[in-house]
RNA sequence: GCCGACUUGGCGCAAUGGUAGCGCACCGCUCUUGUAAAGCGGGGGUUGCGGGUUCGAGUCCCGCAGUCGGCUCCA
């Protein structure tokens, strides 16, 4: 019979399997008709083939997948009360859950990882085999977890779609070369021909709790997280790329360029910002006022707390005031009886700034000629994250958000969301960010958390939409990811070392001008509703600072630098010369230091280096003979003998041009 | 919030239940010529906090806080 094989005709012989198409060992499963299937697939007429290798996304899955379940039959063998969640593969990895007494400790893992070996020496085939619903209860029922899953219909499942996915049930037999099972699981497959081509490229990394099916109402299960490559060196470089991203860790380089900490004292996620820390942020901020100077946004001020109505309004206490800080209750007074004497009031520490912004439009009467009317603000808010999501500087619970409300007719709606768009990616990039994809969050038909017209919300929607796609860059839907008042088109920025990260978000809004009542008077004399676009860019400033912490892993661009220029004489004598170049790159507002400390040449180079100072001048007697001066950069390389005025000239258009050195 | 691990000078780490040490940093002195660590000396810790067990606790037990890794959440 023929098939289609590889994109090319031909012919194979009745009952031919996948292991008769391929002699390379490294093609591990087939891509059938755009189904992936395993090996052993007994091919069909006409069938359209193609090989799955094991390197490529599919393969890699496939190898995660099969590491998993070694993983699970070496904690059932070892811990015989354990039953089984799900265990999917994941990027660079696979994880499994059980349901054991006692959580994982750091040497069962030692001992799970070494029973995984012997079963990948053991070879045991992975065998498919379909079944009923009946067959699979029979087989699964030991298996509580499994036969939940098997009682689900697949699209109900969600994550557990490896163990059942759609269509019909089948699973897994381990067995053994003399044909006996050593082990089963249900699961949709594939997998690698046997556990020996596991091979050796795999580690288990940590365990953790993990609820079962991801809902907080439901038990905890024990969650081991391993990741597996095709070989024990992808394995080693994937562990080097573990330690280079720690090295970059936002939390670690703040403490060693004394950036920014955390006190205790002060209280979780709430952070203060150093010298060294704060002047980058500054920097930041004045460059971030004066482009909002330059693309006509006003400049408005609220304060941090406020009381209880403006937030009843909003519908942020009856939407999210679980997430806000309890209220601090003032002015309420009381007789000896304990009567009420004096009616108090409830104050709240903001979690968002657009009431107040609302408030400054509502502040007189509006006309269509000051729309679109642009409000902008470094608004401080605090938020009462739960204590275990706190990160860092990119989830804390007190935060300055570079928070802009702009209010728009219908009319100038497109037009406006454009030029945001534009704005903020331009914006985006000065700071060194330049790969972006967009994201479109939309409302989820049926869900009672999105409020308001559903057909506001479609226009809305497809407004967001044809601005986003106009934009050129790739845009990828997400479903039920918007805010309760309206839709949202997030930036996504991939940094330095190909991670994501939520950038800006541009979020329309027709919920809160309604609640607020909110009006212009349009040049046909009626009154309108305006729509609100809310639009952060960092997000917030300390998130921000966190991501180009680490994006730059450090290497902060000149002109964010906290110090920029460091001289250091070849010997004490020198360091008059550099001094006197000093003072006047100071007067061009370089941040320049000059090291006149006793220690030796060679250790003050070391010490700046580490601190990351993008340039480092040299000086000795050849250079005051010469007026010249030599640049030592951060990867070490060198330019010796510039003359003082070309110097001076490459280390302020660094800075002018924003340029990395 | 849930599960687990961790918490020792500013930072990074050590210390079979028996006198808390080391390196870097800091301070002082000596030295000072070409691109990643000069030498010598000195100061600094109620071992996160609170209880308990013990003749004796950094070490064992309980509680709390914080941090880290996940889960859930992220207007």
């Amino acid at each position: 019979m023929n098939i289609l094989l590889d994109g090319e005709t031909h012919q194979v012989s009745e009952g031919a399997t996948g292991f008769d198409l391929y002699e390379d060992r490294s093609i591990v499963a087939l891509l059938v008709n755009g189904e992936p299937k395993d090996l052993s697939y007994q091919l069909k007429e006409s069938d359209d083939v193609t090989k799955v290798h094991v390197s490529s996304d599919l393969g890699l899955s496939i190898l995660r997948h099969s590491a998993a379940h070694v993983m699970a039959q070496a904690v059932q063998e070892l811990f015989d009360e354990a039953k089984l969640g799900i265990g999917p593969p994941i990027t660079d990895g696979f994880y499994f859950d059980f349901d054991v007494a006692d959580p994982f400790t750091p040497e069962d893992l030692k001992k799970i990882e070494k029973r995984m070996k012997e079963l990948v020496g053991k070879s045991q085939r992975f065998v498919r085999r379909e079944v009923s619903d009946q067959e699979a209860k029979e087989l699964m029922k030991n298996e509580p977890y499994k036969l939940e899953l098997i009682g689900l219909k697949s699209e109900d499942v969600g994550e557990g779609s490896a163990e059942v996915g759609a269509g019909g049930l089948s699973v897994y037999e381990n067995l053994n070369p003399d044909g006996t099972v050593a082990w089963m699981d249900l699961c949709r497959g594939p997998h690698l021909p046997n556990t020996r081509m596991v091979g050796k490229g795999f580690s288990l990394l940590r365990s953790a709790a993990a609820y079962w099916r991801g809902n907080e109402a439901n038990k905890q299960l024990q969650r081991i997280y391993g990741t597996a490559w095709p070989t024990t060196e992808e394995l080693e470089d994937y562990k080097v790329r573990l330690e280079e991203a720690a090295k970059r860790d936002h939390r670690k380089l703040g403490v060693e360029l004394d950036l920014f900490s955390f006190p205790d004292e002060i209280g979780s996620g709430l952070a203060v910002f150093h010298p060294k820390g704060g002047i980058i942020r500054k920097v930041m901020e004045d460059y971030s006022r004066e482009a909002h100077e330059k693309g006509g946004y006003e400049f408005v001020y609220s304060p941090h707390i406020t009381k209880s109505n403006l937030f009843e309004t909003s519908g942020h206490l009856s939407w999210y005031s679980e997430g806000m800080f309890p209220p601090m209750k003032l002015d309420a007074e009381y007789d000896e009886n304990g009567a009420l004497k004096r009616q108090g009031a409830d104050y709240y520490l903001k979690p968002m700034n657009c009431p107040f912004h609302i408030l400054i439009f509502k502040s007189r009467s509006r006309s269509y000629r000051e729309l679109p009317l642009r409000m902008f603000e470094f608004g401080s808010v605090y938020r009462y994250e739960k204590s275990g999501v706190l990160h860092g500087l990119t989830r804390v619970r007190g935060m300055t958000q570079d928070d802009a409300h702009l209010f728009v007719t219908q009319d100038d709606l497109e037009n406006e969301l454009k030029g945001v768009l534009d704005f903020v990616l331009n914006l985006l990039r000065d700071y060194g960010l330049n790969d972006f994809y967009l994201e479109l969050s939309t409302r989820e038909e049926g869900n009672e958390k999105f409020v308001g017209d559903h057909k506001i919300w479609d226009s809305a929607t497809k407004t967001l939409e044809s601005v986003a796609k106009a934009s050129g860059l790739e845009l990828i839907p997400d479903p039920g990811g918007a805010a309760f008042y309206g839709p949202k088109i997030s930036v996504q920025a991939r940094d330095a070392i190909g991670r994501t990260w939520q950038m800006s978000t541009i979020q329309l809004d027709f919920n809160l001008p309604e609640r607020f009542d909110l009006e212009y008077v349009g040049s046909d004399g009626d009154r309108h509703r305006p729509i609100m676009i809310h639009r952060a860019l960092f997000g917030s400033i300390e998130r921000f600072f966190g991501v180009l912490t680490e994006h730059y892993a450090g290497h902060f661009p000149p002109w964010l630098a906290p110090v920029q220029v460091v001289g250091v004489p070849i010997a004490d004598e020198f360091g008059d010369y550099l001094e006197a170049i000093a003072d006047d790159l100071r007067q061009h507002g370089v941040r320049i230091e000059i090291d006149h400390s006793d220690n030796r040449m060679q250790k003050k180079i070391r010490d700046h280096t580490m601190q990351r100072v993008p340039f480092i001048l040299l000086a000795g007697a050849r250079d005051q003979e010469a007026k010249t001066v030599s640049f030592r950069y951060r990867d070490g390389s060198q330019e010796n003998d510039v003359p003082i005025d070309k110097a001076k000239e490459m280390i302020l258009s660094a800075i002018r041009e924003k340029r990395q050195v």
